[in-house]
RNA sequence: GGACGGUUACCCAAGUGGACAACGGGGGCUGACUGUAAAUCAGCUGGCUGGCGCCUUCGGAGGUUCGAAUCCUUCACCGUCCA
């Protein structure tokens, strides 16, 4: 049964059972599932947190469903409000859609073409009259807003909340609405947004209202929050094998189980057996996030990728050889240690670089160097840190 | 419209005339150790300088003072409450 797949989810039980009455329909009237998830295209850059719902819908794709993939044109250029102590520059029109197109091509690394309709809201919302809006405000009470976590906590703390904070989950109701969504898949902080509003939109306009397939939001990684580019904590899509391994091998040991099942394609099996170790203590710990970190590295790179990065990050790391491959450098004839750290940007500036000097992060050829003004023999290796290296020639 | 409060380094947040480049936390970085870039412990975290030290920062502008993140004026932005 398909939709015994979902264990990985935390889904309302009622959800579980619509669901499961929802596909055996399709199954019969051999008319697959319209399955939504919107995006904001406010950052191009995708990160490992972005293809957690990408690669639900994924696998709804390979049950032979639909997905629409929704490109919030029209609420980015509004402004996610959940952030707004900064000064957020309104985005041009152009801008989203450029962004938007970039956003798009990123999630076909995972997604199938074929069976992926990329829509812009922008199209309906923006049509959308004031009496329309009037007429989809009427089906919410304030307090029914105010029960959302979110809200409340703002409202106990006489924290700031705007009206049109509102309006969001309004509009993303009006999408699955305008969607014929059946199926709408969003992170646990949408809950709010896909259980309450949309349903409650699209039952009062005539329609069924569509099933949320709720998922756990994946931590960055410090292993703490949620992961974000502007926290910083966040794993790109957009860099190399050996950097997605390295960041994954770079999370908290606790965050492991998460990451394993919101990031890996592993099958159910594969994923009990990995917790399991975990907590039996079976399996060494870094053993488990090397197999983590290969599981991750190769959905998005393939199995060669993930392992070439693998031995580079054993060779580098577990026996600190230095890496293969690093950048090379031909210094000039005046150029000192701190100027070829600084001008290679292997330190900010010449304060850090003297800094790094200091605490006896920096070796030639394996030799720690306490002079700043020393210059490195040509045909050396140099090292900052643990993982910043140049080959001097 | 009225009352009050806020704006500090990457983020949060102390500081209300001198000892402030500015407490603390988070993040980041370095080192030790290890089981990995985990955990733990220690240090560092504005710039320039070999060092003494010098320079630039506390929303913007101006002022008071020997001396201001701290006081005054003004501007901007933000918030809460009352209407």
């Amino acid at each position: 049964m398909q939709g015994a797949d979902f264990g990985d989810a935390s889904i309302a039980d009622s959800m579980a059972e619509e669901l499961r009455q929802r596909l055996v329909e399709s199954e019969k009237t051999g008319k697959p599932l319209r399955v939504y998830c919107g995006y904001d295209p406010t950052s191009t850059d995708l990160h490992l947190g972005h293809t957690v719902t990408m690669r639900k819908l994924r696998q709804f794709q390979e049950l032979g469903h639909e997905v629409l993939f929704v490109i919030g044109t029209y609420t980015s250029m509004v402004g996610d409000p959940s952030d707004k102590d900064k000064l957020r520059p309104h985005l041009s029109e152009e801008k989203v859609m450029e962004n938007a197109r970039t956003y798009a091509e990123q999630a076909f690394r995972i997604l199938d073409p074929e069976r992926t309709q990329v829509l812009y809201n922008d199209q309906w919302l923006r049509k959308l009259s004031m009496t329309d809006l009037i007429g989809l405000a009427s089906n919410f009470t304030v307090q029914q807003f105010l029960t959302r976590d979110n809200f409340h906590k703002r409202w106990d703390k006489n924290e700031p909340i705007y009206l049109h904070e509102f309006f969001y989950a309004i509009m993303q109701g009006y999408d699955a609405y305008h969607l014929d969504a059946d199926v709408q898949v969003g992170g646990s902080d949408q809950l709010f947004n896909i259980i309450t509003a949309s349903r409650k939109i699209m039952t009062s306009l005539g329609k069924k209202p569509n099933i949320g397939v709720i998922l756990s939001i994946l931590p960055g990684t410090d292993g703490e929050v949620r992961m974000s580019k502007s926290l910083g904590n966040h794993i790109p899509l957009n860099s190399n094998a050996a950097d997605m391994y390295g960041k994954v091998m770079s999370i908290p040991d606790k965050a492991m189980p998460v990451y394993a099942e919101l990031a890996t394609e592993w099958s159910p099996e594969q994923l009990s057996r990995f917790k399991a170790g975990l907590a039996t203590n079976s399996v060494h710990p870094r053993d488990a996030k090397m197999q983590l970190a290969y599981g991750i590295t190769t959905v998005f790179y393939g199995e060669q990728a993930a392992g070439d990065a693998q031995n580079q990050f054993v060779h580098t790391f577990q026996k600190g050889d230095t890496p293969e491959e690093m950048p090379e450098y031909h210094p000039g004839e005046e150029e000192t240690l701190i100027d070829i750290m600084v001008g290679q940007k292997m330190a900010k500036t010449r304060s850090e670089a003297r800094r790094l000097i200091d605490q006896m992060g920096v070796k030639v050829d394996g030799v720690t160097m306490s002079d700043p003004n020393s210059k490195p023999e040509p045909d050396s290796v140099l090292q900052v840190g643990r993982r910043r290296f140049l080959r001097i020639r």
